[in-house]
Parts: structure tokens; C-alpha cells; sequence
DNA sequence: CTTAAAGTGTAGCCGTTGCTACATGTTGGT
DNA sequence: ACCAACATGTAGCAACGGCTACACTTTAAG
């Protein structure tokens, strides 16, 4: 590390600005929250491709680039390069013109991203939104529900373990 | 591939794989789900950024970059170069070393965001997530629930149309 | 078999969001 | 008035995710 860390915390406590009615969350706790959603934006990508390249491959036993492509709304292109991330970071594998294969690793991921879409949806359609609203919506929401949020999902819909 | 309902443009319906195991929604509608998701994730950033901002306007009557850039934990520069692109949009002014105010646009969409926010950490506590769990959360969930969505969200909590 | 269509892969571009490093402006203490 | 500390701004770099354009392989049709 170069510099750049200093420890600063609660550093307003000694200003009294107006400071009228807003709270505010500790300069460290609002950094530390902004920075898990952020890092979750980046693996949101590979948990989708995951999660449709082992539906595809459920679903008719191979799942091509173009399959993938199409799915997600990108070009083929986007989904090949994306692929290849996917092949770095060990959750796929593939060989030039026949198809992506999920890793072990890529494979436990896809269910792991699988239940936990399924709950969110059901937790959605339990509290009142629409089927369809909920499923448009958990697509956005999935990647950013820790587990405690998911064990208390599960909880209030009344379920042990399982899906 | 396994068209499940619908035949939404060029698919294959000639084959006829083992299918059985995976229910899969139209490529279109999955595409335009995945694409309202990435679409999302675009304006994220614009909306935490303008809700910080008017969050310390509120509590100190000035918002300033390295305020902003720690909050959100990032370096001044990046905290900097967002501001820019806040200007660009048409939600954010500044002089140079005199703070960031937010135009009415910005006021607007810093309000929205907020009820957006507290209505989302509610829904969850509502559900039996902890509360510090909620707002960690609603950091990243927030910006992917529709409109309809949170219009169940309200009812389901028994408000009429305030927070 | 030959050829056209479709799938696959590569290359190069752009815009975004991070970062560090450096340069400049502001401000406060002495 | 000065200088040091800090805030601000700019520049350049890298990774990512998107795209189009082009090249190549496979597959299907004739």
C-alpha cells in the first residue's frame, strides 16, 4: 500500500454543523456497505451467465454462445468473451465449436443462484407483487441478498431448508 | 432448445431433446429481463451518488467531493469524475472548491431514492431480516424494484401512499 | 459434393468506473 | 506574510462489458 488509508472514522463529531435532521450512518459503515454492493455488481454478471449456461444445459443438453447470447440480450460476442471470464475464474470450461460446460465449482454456484432466485421470487409474490413483476424484479435484486436476508426470507415463508 | 411457451421469433422447435428437467421463460422476455437489470445498474451509481449528496447537503448544508468520495468509499478522483458525469446529466452543479448542490432534477430524484430506500430496509425488517442486515441490503437491492413492486411493498405494510 | 447458412471465434473500438500520481488551489497557523 | 496541510482537479492506466466487423468452422440443404 502506497498511502491512501488513513483510519479516519467518525471525524464530524466534533463539528456541530446546522446538523438538523438527517442520520447519518459512520463515514466507515456507509463505505464498507457501498463497496460489498459494488463488489456484488461484479460477480452479478458470472452468476448469471451460470445460472442460464445450467438451465440451458438442463434444458436441451448443451448450451452454445449463442444460446447464451440470445438469452441475455448481448451479441455473441459479449457472451464469448464473457465465457472465457467465466473459464479463467474455473467455473466453465469449453471446447471451440461444441458448447460450454460448467465446472464443479460452476455447477454448485448455478444451484446456489438458482435457490436463492426461487426464494426471492416466492418472497416477492408473498408479500403482494405481481408473478411476473417478481420474477422481471428478483433478475435485479438476487445478487445483492446476503444470507441472512435469504435464512429470513426462508423463515417467513415458512420453509426448513429447502427450496 | 426447449420453447416452453412461446414462440417469440426464429427458434428451434425441430428438436426434440430430452427437455423434461427445466421450465425456460421466451428468449425475448428473458433478454429484455436481463437487459432491464444491466439498464438498472447504470443509473445505480447516479442514485447513490445524488442521494449522498443531498443526504450531507441536509445534515451539514454542504456536500463535498472527498466527503462524498469517502463515504463511498472511493478515491477523491473517482468521486470527482462521477460529479462530472452528475453535471452532464443535468443533477448536480458545482464550483470549483465551493461544493456539490444537487439541481431540481436532482432534488427529485434524491427524494424518490430515499422513500425508495426506506420503504425497501421496512419491507425487509417487515420480513424478519435484522435491521442491519436490511440496510446493507437495500444498498444494493433498492435499485432494482420496480415501481410495482414497491407499490406492493406499501401495501403489504399497511401504508396508504406516505412513508 | 458443393455451397449457403449459421454458429464460433478474434480484433479493435468505445464508454464506464476504479486507481495512482501529479499539479494546483484554499486555508489556517504562526 | 508565509508556509504547510489539505482539498480539489487533471492525466494516464487498467479491467470490464458492450458493440461491430471480419475470419473461420460446422452444419444443413441442394
Amino acid at each position: 500500500m502506497t498511502k491512501t488509508k488513513d483510519a479516519t472514522s467518525a471525524s464530524e463529531a466534533s463539528e456541530s454543523p446546522p446538523t438538523s435532521g438527517a442520520e447519518m450512518p459512520s463515514e466507515a459503515a456507509q463505505a464498507h456497505r457501498f463497496g460489498k454492493a459494488r463488489s456484488a455488481q461484479s460477480t452479478a454478471l458470472l452468476e448469471d451467465y451460470v445460472e442460464l449456461i445450467s438451465d440451458l444445459l438442463g434444458a436441451s443438453g448443451e448450451a452454445r454462445p449463442t444460446d447464451v447470447a440470445r438469452r441475455l440480450g448481448v451479441s455473441h460476442a459479449t457472451a464469448i468473451k464473457t465465457i472465457s471470464r467465466l473459464k479463467r475464474e474455473g467455473l466453465a470450461t469449453s471446447r471451440p465449436y461444441r458448447g460450454v460446460f460448467l465446472t464443479e465449482a460452476g455447477t454448485a454456484l448455478a444451484e446456489r443462484v438458482r435457490l436463492r432466485h426461487r426464494l426471492v421470487v416466492d418472497l416477492l409474490v408473498a408479500v403482494g407483487v405481481p408473478p411476473d413483476s417478481a420474477e422481471a424484479d428478483a433478475e435485479g435484486i438476487e445478487h445483492h441478498v446476503s444470507d441472512t436476508a435469504l435464512a429470513a426470507f426462508r423463515a417467513f415463508l415458512g420453509r426448513g431448508e429447502n427450496s
